[in-house]
DNA sequence: CGACTGACGGCCT
DNA sequence: AAGGCCGCCAGTC
């Protein structure tokens, strides 16, 4: 398999993953990187992102994407070059239900503790595996980090 | 075609 | 507790 071709599928595990993110919730690069097996490339997780077409003819773009629901590990909107990005994504997730709080330094930040959603694997894998783990730290949980 | 960049994260000072 | 360094690798210049 060339590696162009794992990229790819990179591609399509990662919006895969970010497609099973419940509304009115937020998980991490991070652990999108670990759902799809490759915990070492969180950053490649972002650059999918990123790489999102606005064109609602493609594939995975904007709307079928939930983008929004992606922050870093430190709970804050990554700040990318475009600031307006990130404060574009605050208003995304706000309008999900998703309470945003603004730092003095302009910070995005969102509280796992209410809105994380970290599970060990993807819905749609475990639906397959008999061998069902226990789940129900959707909320409440509070030991998030 | 080579070098730099970056929607991150974890480990090491 | 806070900050710096390294790994990773597709895109972009």
């Amino acid at each position: 398999m060339a590696r162009s071709d794992e990229a790819a599928a990179f591609f399509l595990a990662v919006y895969s993953a970010v497609r099973e993110i419940p509304p009115g919730k937020v998980t991490t690069y991070g652990h999108i990187a670990k759902l799809v097996g490759t915990p070492q490339r969180p950053r490649q997780v972002g650059v999918c992102l990123k790489h999102l077409s606005q064109d609602p003819d493609s594939r995975h773009n904007h709307n079928n994407v939930p983008w929004q629901r992606v922050i870093n590990s430190k709970g804050l909107i990554s700040p990318r070059s475009q600031p307006s990005g990130a404060r574009n994504q605050a208003a995304a997730l706000e309008a999900e239900g998703v309470e945003v709080s603004t730092g003095s330094l302009g910070e995005l930040s969102v509280d796992f503790s209410q809105y994380g959603w970290f599970p060990r694997s993807l819905p749609s894998e475990a639906d397959e595996d008999d061998e069902e783990v226990d789940d129900e730290e959707d909320e409440e949980d509070g030991s998030e980090q």
